[in-house]
DNA sequence: CCGCCACATTGACGTTCATAAATACGTTTG
DNA sequence: CAAACGTATTTATGAACGTCAATGTGGCGG
């Protein structure tokens, strides 16, 4: 492959920018890379998208409002069947986004809101 | 179904609390529900589940750092297809997360902050 | 004008995920 | 202890998603 030299390319406003090789683009950003991989981009992950279901996402909003829930108030509300809603409940558990207390027979959920605030600010970060 | 009359229940720390019927939780939450769906749902549902991904969420974490990419960038950092990486800037570009600019033959793409922004506002609201 | 390049689109394939039915578990009540 | 209730788990199924190969599109250079 023939590698040519410098050459400069208009850009959309008019300017001129000036680049290098045959592939004006495409320059190493391995160092940034590495960056990237060294953020907590799984947790970020994890957290976004145990929000980004639907149902998952109306629960933490009526979860935030009404402070604890019982799952089978999630179960009235959702029109789901109720292994659905365990189902769900636990992803966002296991995400760490809710916490919840068993009292009785009941199992009651609430929002962990270091949680959401910690998401709040890894995005932040990166914005 | 029979109804009982009010009766107080045993929770985890001993303390007595006083509910009502045959089904002490479960409580009607309609209303709740009702100021739930008004909310802007829809837009951070799609927002959090274009970040969901790990791929494209370390494309925007990658883009915020480097301020402006084309797209032959990813491809070259994500080792995957041509046709993948444009998959994901498309969803990335149709939730609003980044935009996308034609100059000569290369598509630049950069973050939409007020996007991430808004997003971040509207996570902060729920807490 | 023809070939190359960057990028977009289409179609197909394998995997993941949400949902429901059936079942199991632990607690309360009679 | 047995029945009833709230919840969790298992299994199966259909839909959605990520990925790639092939192809299409538009701009740039020889």
């Amino acid at each position: 492959m023939a590698v040519s030299t410098d050459e400069s390319i208009r850009t959309r406003d008019g300017t001129i920018a000036r680049r290098q090789g045959a592939r004006p683009c495409c320059a190493d950003v391995p160092a940034a890379m590495e960056d990237v991989r060294r953020a907590p981009l799984d947790r970020q992950r994890a957290l976004l998208s145990a929000l980004a279901d639907p149902t998952r996402l109306e629960m933490v909003h009526l979860l935030c409002r009404a402070g604890e829930l019982c799952v089978c108030d999630f179960t009235a509300a959702f029109d789901l069947g109720q292994p659905t809603v365990s189902h769900h409940l636990r992803i966002l558990r296991e995400a760490g986004i809710v916490t919840c207390r068993k009292a009785g027979q009941w199992v009651y959920c609430a929002v962990d809101r270091a949680a959401l605030k910690w998401l709040v600010g890894s995005l932040l970060e990166i914005v």
